[in-house]
RNA sequence: CGGGGCGUAACUCAGUUUGGUAGAGUGCUUGCUUUGGGAGCAAGAUGCCGCAGGUUCAAGUCCUGUCGCCCCGACCA
C-alpha cells in the first residue's frame, strides 16, 4: 500500500478486517444515520438525507422528462384490498405491519401499512380509467414503505425505507413492456452518470420475480467485497393486476379490454450501494453529483490577517459557479478537518493558507486518490469543474475495474466452488437450462444465487452448468445483500 | 426464525469471577498557547449501571423475568 493510500483515520475499522463493521462505522461516523429504539427504523441525519435529496432531485427530473407525474397514495391498505391479487398477497403478507386498532376501537377490516402500493394504484386506476383516451397514466410517488424484516441493516435493509415507486398503466402490452425497459434504462443511466456505479442490466429468473409480476428486470451492482446488490427493479405486470382489480377500458373498436401495467422503484438502499462501491478505509467517498458538499475549503492559519477573507471570497466565487461548497472556519486544527471531510467523503478539498495567498494559489486534493495539486486562483472555477469530473471518472473506473476483476466465467459447479474459494466472492457467469431445480441446486452446492439473466448474453457453452442439458441463457450468479 | 455477542457518562469500554463510596480514555464547557494530516497545558460539567421484581444490613455485581441493539446465516429493495 502506497504512502498516499495509507489509512489516516483510526476511528474506522478497515474493510479488510471486517467489512460489515467498516460499513456501520462509516454510516455512523459520517453522520448519515442514527439508530432509534425501534429495530430497523433509523434517523436519516441531515448529511445522509441531503444525499437522498440529491438522488431524488436528479431522478425526479429524469422521470418528469419522460412524461411521469407525481402523486401520493395513502399509507394504509385494507386487508381486503391487499388480498385481491393472489401472488401479490402471498409474497408480501409475511412482512407487513398491521394496524388493528383506531383509537380504542378494534378495526373490522384491519389495515396494513403499505409494503408497496400496487393495490392502491389499482383501486384508483379502476376508478379513473374508462377509455383508451385515459391511457397511459404515468404515475410515480416518493414515499416511505414498511416491511417487517427480521434482520436489518442501515440503508441496505430497514423496516421502514424511503423510495420512489412508479406505477404506469398502458393500452397495450407492447407499450407497457417498452416502459418497463425504458425505466430500467433510466436507472442504469442514473447509476452510471450520477453515482459512478456500473450496473448489469438483466431479467430476474422466475423464482426471483416480484410477487404478481409477469417479468421482473433489475440492475445489479457489485460491491467492494464481491457481493452483489440489487440497485433497482422494474416490473412488467401484463394484465394480471387489471384482471384482479377489474380495471377495464373501452378501446377504439368500442370493446372492453384490460390494460397493461408496470411498476419500478429505487430506494435509499442506493446510499448503501454508494458506500460499498466507493468507500475506503478513510471513510465515505461520494460521487460529486450527489455529494451534499462537493468542495470544502479549509483555511490554514486562519487567525492570520486576510486568510478568512480570502477563503470567503473563494467560497462566494464557487457558489456563484453553482458548486455546493462549504467553508469550515471552525477552530478545529487543519489536520482534524482533513480527516473529518475525508470521513464524510467530500470529493474535493481546497486548502488555503498564507503561503498560498502570497502566491495567488490554492491547494486542491481529490478525495478518491488524495492527489494534490496547486491551482492558480485565476483558474479556480475551471479547476474545480475538472477535478470533480476527475473524481467521478476515477470512481467509475475503479468500480468497473473491481467488477471486472471479480467476474468469472465457469463451466462446471466445481469451477464455481473453486473460484469462490480461491478468489473470493464476485459475479459468476455460467450457463443455465432454465430449470428452477438447477437454480436451487447451484445455490445449495456453491452458495451463489442467480442475480439476473443479463441483456448482454455470451455463449460460454451450450450446456447447463448444473445438469448438462442444453442451456437457454447465461446467468450472473453471486452472493447478495 | 436459527447461531453468536452486548446493554455502565455524549462515545468506546473497565468494573460483575469473590456484593461494600461510580471509574478510565475520548468528546463536551471555559481560558491561554497553537494551526500545511485528528494540537498542548490548566480548570470544570456530565450517571434511574436497559427495565421490573426478588435475595441481602448492603446489588452495577447474585437470582427470576422482560425489553432492546449489533453481527453471522435462511428470506427480502
Amino acid at each position: 500500500m502506497s504512502k498516499d493510500n495509507k489509512k489516516m483515520v483510526d476511528a474506522i475499522t478497515s474493510m479488510e478486517e471486517d467489512f460489515a463493521k467498516w460499513y456501520t462505522d462509516i454510516v455512523k461516523k459520517a453522520e448519515l444515520i442514527e439508530y432509534t429504539s425501534v429495530k430497523g427504523c433509523m434517523v436519516i441525519r441531515p448529511y445522509g438525507y441531503a444525499i437522498w435529496e440529491n438522488i431524488q432531485r436528479i431522478l425526479d427530473g429524469m422521470f418528469k422528462e419522460t412524461g411521469h407525474e407525481n402523486v401520493c397514495m395513502p399509507m394504509f391498505i385494507p386487508e381486503s384490498l391487499l388480498q385481491k391479487e393472489k401472488d401479490h398477497v402471498e409474497g408480501f403478507a409475511p412482512e407487513v405491519a398491521w394496524v388493528t386498532y383506531g383509537g380504542n376501537e378494534k378495526l373490522e377490516d384491519r389495515l396494513c401499512v403499505r409494503p408497496t402500493s400496487e393495490t392502491l394504484f389499482c383501486e384508483h386506476y379502476a376508478n379513473i380509467v374508462h377509455s383508451y383516451r385515459d391511457l397511459p397514466k404515468l404515475y410515480n410517488q416518493w414515499v416511505s414503505v414498511v416491511r417487517w424484516e427480521k434482520t436489518t441493516r442501515p440503508f441496505l435493509r430497514s423496516r421502514e425505507f424511503l423510495w420512489q415507486e412508479g406505477h404506469t398503466i398502458h393500452a397495450t402490452a407492447e407499450e407497457a413492456v417498452e416502459e418497463t425497459e425504458k425505466m430500467l434504462g433510466i436507472y442504469a443511466k442514473f447509476c452510471e452518470e450520477s453515482l459512478a456505479m456500473p450496473v448489469v442490466k438483466g431479467r430476474k429468473t422466475d423464482s426471483d420475480k416480484f410477487a404478481g409480476a409477469e417479468a421482473t428486470y433489475a440492475i445489479e451492482a457489485l460491491m467492494h467485497d464481491g457481493k452483489a446488490l440489487q440497485a433497482g427493479t422494474s416490473h412488467y405486470f401484463g394484465d394480471g393486476f387489471a384482471k384482479a382489480f377489474d380495471i377495464m377500458y373501452t378501446d377504439k373498436e368500442n370493446k372492453k379490454v384490460y390494460p397493461h401495467q408496470t411498476s419500478w422503484g429505487v430506494t435509499t438502499r442506493l446510499i448503501g450501494a454508494i458506500i460499498m462501491t466507493h468507500g475506503d478505509n478513510n471513510g465515505l467517498v461520494l460521487p460529486p453529483a450527489v455529494a451534499p458538499v462537493q468542495a470544502v475549503i479549509i483555511p490554514v492559519q486562519q487567525f492570520k490577517e486576510g486568510v478568512l477573507d480570502k477563503a470567503r471570497e473563494l467560497e462566494e466565487r464557487l457558489k456563484a459557479h453553482g458548486i455546493r461548497v462549504k467553508l469550515d472556519d471552525s477552530d478545529n486544527s487543519p489536520g482534524w478537518k482533513f480527516a473529518e471531510y475525508e470521513m464524510k467523503g467530500v470529493p474535493l478539498r481546497i486548502e488555503l493558507g498564507p503561503k498560498d495567498i502570497e502566491q495567488d494559489q490554492c491547494v486542491m486534493v481529490t478525495r478518491h486518490n488524495r492527489e494534490k495539486s496547486f491551482v492558480s486562483l485565476a483558474e479556480l472555477e475551471k479547476a474545480v469543474d475538472e477535478k470533480l469530473k476527475a473524481v467521478h471518472d476515477g470512481l467509475y473506473r475503479a468500480a468497473l475495474e473491481n467488477r471486472e476483476k471479480r467476474t468469472y466465467s465457469c463451466l462446471t459447479m466445481d469451477e464455481i466452488t473453486d473460484v469462490l474459494e480461491k478468489k473470493g466472492d464476485g459475479f459468476i457467469k455460467a450457463m443455465w437450462c432454465g430449470d428452477e431445480a438447477c437454480e436451487d441446486k447451484v445455490k445449495e452446492v456453491t452458495g451463489v444465487g442467480s442475480r439476473c439473466i443479463p441483456f448482454e448474453q455470451e455463449q460460454l457453452s451450450d450446456k447447463c452448468v448444473c445438469c448438462g442439458k442444453p442451456a437457454k441463457a447465461m446467468v450472473y450468479w453471486g452472493k447478495a445483500y
